[in-house]
DNA sequence: TACGCGTGGTG
DNA sequence: TCACCAAGCGT
């Protein structure tokens, strides 16, 4: 890794030219992008592509388009606004920033690494991106594209260690220009070359910019010295309460426990009477999308499992408990 | 530090 | 087809 930074201006002027012909077109880049939208963006994509983030984004700012508008309505507006963008408690954390810029920061998204950090749902990126793409400021972002490119361009390597380390994170300090400007340039440009280019799979090295410079490329490119571990999620409790949320999410009126915890009842009723006629009528008398249903009931998972991964959403706030049943928060 | 956290497109 | 993968965070 230390020989690359001798020919680090090189590869600040030649990806950030290839970023100024190359850079997609995304709302939250345009110059007149609030850094409230800036923020926005960056919580929808923590590891969620920007293909999926693009609508939701755009309904997000067209309804809440400053921190104090969300941060007066329920939170479970925003987990249902959220859609199926996954890992819903980022809505809740999303809704609870706002509360805070509200609160703390006179209704505005703080500027500073220091203060960003603050915030719910705001990690040693999140920070960084938002100081650096919506104020301008000199911070060294490290994320997943960021780390890859500096892996094979720099050390070599296929793929970046299973956890960002010191070692690469002295490097991206080391390769960040001085120049203000230039920082957030060569921010966005690497990590629109990660996301674009040098890719985790199947990456374009034949249209790189720096296919010549690549210590990678000119390693052979080598295979990981390391397997991915797999995120695991058939039978899983993550799994269940996906199902869940998706019964939860458009729900208007509390659902009650026994739809929501096992088919037997609705069997039963269905076999007394005729076909699912009983069971969509039952469905629909709870306000619950007959499709999202059927998919929890067929992953058949035990009751006691249900119980738990209900007990998670609750835990997490996703939904209130009522004599009805459950809801989310209104 | 390692793990759990949703969802859907894709090689 | 089916693992892998995606602008991470909190514990």
């Amino acid at each position: 890794m230390e020989p690359g930074l001798q020919q680090a201006p090189q590869l600040h002027t030649e990806i950030i030219s290839w970023f100024t012909a190359n850079a997609r077109d995304l709302p939250w880049r345009r110059p007149g992008c609030s850094p409230w939208g800036v923020f926005v963006s960056e919580i929808m994509l923590q590891q969620t592509p920007v293909v999926r983030v693009l609508p939701v984004w755009e309904q997000w700012m067209k309804r809440w388009p400053e921190p104090s508008a969300l941060a007066a309505e329920p939170s479970g507006e925003a987990v249902r606004a959220w859609g199926r963008l996954g890992y819903p408690r980022r809505a809740l954390r999303l809704h609870a920033a706002a509360a805070a810029m509200t609160d703390r920061f006179n209704g505005s998204v703080p500027a500073t690494r220091e203060e960003l950090l603050t915030l719910p749902g705001v990690g040693t990126y999140t920070a960084a991106a938002v100081a650096s793409f919506a104020f301008g400021r000199r911070e060294t972002v490290v994320d997943t594209n960021i780390r890859r490119v500096h892996a094979r361009a720099l050390s070599g390597k296929a793929l970046p260690a299973p956890a960002l380390n010191a070692a690469e994170m002295r490097l991206a300090v080391e390769l960040l220009p001085d120049d203000d400007a230039a920082s957030v340039a060569w921010n966005a440009s690497v990590m629109e070359l990660g996301a674009l280019v040098c890719t985790a799979r199947s990456p374009k090295c034949a249209v790189c910019p720096v296919r010549q410079r690549c210590a990678w490329v000119a390693a052979g490119e080598p295979a990981p010295d390391y397997v991915p571990k797999g995120q695991a999620w058939a039978g899983t409790d993550r799994q269940v309460r996906g199902a869940l949320m998706a019964v939860l999410r458009q729900a208007r009126e509390p659902v009650p426990r026994n739809l929501l915890l096992g088919p037997a009842d609705l069997t039963t009723a269905a076999a007394a009477t005729d076909n699912n006629t009983a069971t969509s009528s039952a469905e629909a008398d709870a306000g619950t999308d007959a499709a999202a249903l059927a998919k929890l009931h067929a992953l058949q998972a035990p009751a006691e499992q249900l119980e738990r991964a209900l007990a998670g959403l609750l835990a997490d706030k996703l939904a209130e408990e009522n004599d009805a049943g459950l809801q989310l928060p209104v």
